[in-house]
RNA sequence: GCCGCUGUAGCUCAGUUGGUUAGAGCGCUAGAUUGUGGAUCUAGAGGUCCCUGGUUCGAUUCCAGGCAGCGGUACCA
């Protein structure tokens, strides 16, 4: 019987690829989002929030991805029949909400937004199937300033939540060039039956960084089959045709002007290699006039952005510095944020085209980021005062004294248990109490309170091997009136704080 | 989707060449200490040994199939 009912509740457990955010993790995020807000706003740009679903014509589930229409999207039927998604992205909303709104918003529109998003995909490690991430987008404008501007605050923000320079790096590269030598290797863009060999070719060079040369080259070629004996198909592109591309994203170096030069005789052939070229170039002149040196933003030619819908300068943020896991191996974050040019989106809805830029982080991953770099901490508080229980004829008393110390401002509760004090005290040790209040019989008949510093209690016992003697002795305990109480309080975190 | 590895206590894992009562460390609860946490000692609670079927007198152990988790890879707005 027992066993059955055993068998018959549900399973405590989360889905796949969710997680539960505990206090610390949920601070330090709020943290960085503030922090990355103000940045936001200093840079002029103004907070949006909408729903976390919308229709999934609205959401454009078939149309990004020209490969994958409309897989890994949450989708529920409305109760008219109607299909809405879970947002994928903060992109997408915002062409609906600029679409909407087109002839009452003052463009250019500059709008950030945080949020959670969700994908319907197979998760893997420091990747989920909900998380949050943080938007900045400028529309209605096809100057490259917005999109210069958009990688100093990126580069600003990610300063500011405290990753240094020389911890990151920002890579900048024009979705022009890469059509350009597209169409030097005798790809033509605009060619629909050639769209699927693009799409390769660009997925190919996307894996650069991490596969290393070698792979591409066999991707861009005939294929390539990985450790584990998988197979994926290559582009099919003859060595002639290889040699032009990796010659093109083999070509960037340490500084913007030089990677331009180096650049320049590979794609200036054709229209778009010229615009792309002089696109950068204006960018680059905006950065290093704002005082963003190579050391924060480089021209880097591999950086493509998986997204088809790219169609200008397109960048990446990426930390550089390099850590030791768990299992003792190096480790790399590699992207935590990324964006570009994207001119055809609001498009679908309004038939016009209305250029856009926008850049968007991972905050999950720039949390995980900050905690191996240590500077996670910002999101740790001091743990409330606890006022015990001693007595519970007198629990009025016990929350008058949590009352007196919240307003003077301080963190604090009554013990809200029904164990004895011993069992209070191990509750405030876990809580991270600074200190705990406590009124027995003896301090009531004095008109006075004990308050127990937690902090010096632990350093004491540091210090007395024996057990009894340190019950004995020092405690670690002042009794004050009950009216110092919160004076007394305050000298105890003030002393913990030095 | 494809490939590989792994499923034993809340967690990390040992173990059972197929046998009666399945273990450790950590954590948890309590006592030593009738009003004092964190050290120490002691005790206690906690298990469908992933599921289903097969082989067997007997399966947590062997076999098959599932499922789940992890890792890689593909895809990734």
């Amino acid at each position: 019987m027992a066993k059955k009912a055993k068998s018959a509740r549900p399973k405590a457990r989360l889905p796949k690829g969710l997680r539960d955010v505990g206090a610390d993790e949920f601070r330090a995020v709020e943290g960085m989002v503030g922090a990355i807000g103000r940045v936001s706003e200093k840079y002029g740009f103004e907070p949006l929030e909408t729903p976390a679903f919308e229709y999934s014509d609205a959401l454009g589930k078939f149309l990004p991805d020209a490969d994958r229409p409309n897989a890994g999207v949450f989708s529920l039927e409305d109760d008219d029949g109607q299909w809405m998604s879970l947002r994928y992205d903060l992109t997408a909303p915002l062409a609906r909400y600029v679409a909407a709104n087109y002839d009452a918003l003052t463009k250019p529109f500059r709008r950030y937004q945080t949020g959670v998003v969700w994908r319907n995909e197979k998760p893997g490690p420091g990747r989920y199937r909900e998380f949050r991430q943080f938007d900045a987008d400028t529309v209605g404008t096809a100057s490259v300033a917005a999109d210069a501007e958009l990688c100093m605050l990126a580069s600003e923000a990610l300063e500011t939540i405290g990753i240094d320079t020389g911890n990151y790096i920002i890579r900048v590269n024009n979705r022009k060039l890469l059509d350009a030598v597209l169409q030097q290797a005798g790809i033509d863009p605009q060619d629909e039956a050639e769209q699927i060999k693009r799409l390769t070719v660009l997925r190919a060079i996307d894996k650069l960084e991490r596969l290393g040369p070698q792979a591409v080259e066999l991707l861009l070629g005939p294929g390539r089959k990985d450790a584990s004996g998988d197979v994926t198909k290559g582009a099919g592109l003859e060595a002639k045709q290889i040699d032009l591309i990796m010659g093109f994203v083999g070509a960037g170096s340490d500084g913007r002007t030089k990677t331009l030069a180096a650049l320049a005789p590979l794609v200036e052939q054709n229209e778009a290699g010229r615009e792309g070229l002089q696109e950068l170039a204006q960018m680059d002149e905006l950065l290093s006039a704002a005082g963003f040196d190579a050391t924060r933003v480089v021209i880097d030619p591999a950086i493509v952005r998986g997204l088809d819908y790219y169609t200008g300068p397109v960048f990446e943020a990426e930390l550089t510095f390099e850590s030791v896991g768990e299992d003792g191996a190096d480790r790399q974050f590699g992207s935590v944020g990324g964006g570009g040019r994207y001119d055809g989106l609001v498009e679908r809805f309004k038939g016009v085209k209305v250029p856009a830029t926008g850049y968007s982080f991972g905050l999950s991953r720039l949390y995980a980021a900050l905690s191996e770099l240590g500077r996670a901490d910002v999101g740790s508080l001091v743990g409330p005062v606890i006022v015990l229980v001693m007595d519970r004829d007198h629990i009025g008393t016990y929350q008058r004294f949590a009352m007196d110390l919240r307003q003077a401002g301080l963190r604090s509760e009554m013990y809200l248990g029904e164990s004895g004090m011993r069992a209070q005290m191990k509750y405030a040790d876990k809580r991270g109490a600074p200190c705990v209040v406590i009124q027995g019989e003896e301090e009531r008949s004095r008109g006075e309170v004990t308050i127990k510093d937690l902090v010096e209690g632990t350093r004491l016992s540091g210090e007395i091997e024996d057990n009894t003697e340190w019950r004995e002795g020092g405690r670690a305990q002042i009794a004050v009136p009950e009216a110092k109480l919160v004076e007394a309080v305050r000298e105890v975190l003030a002393r913990q704080q030095t």
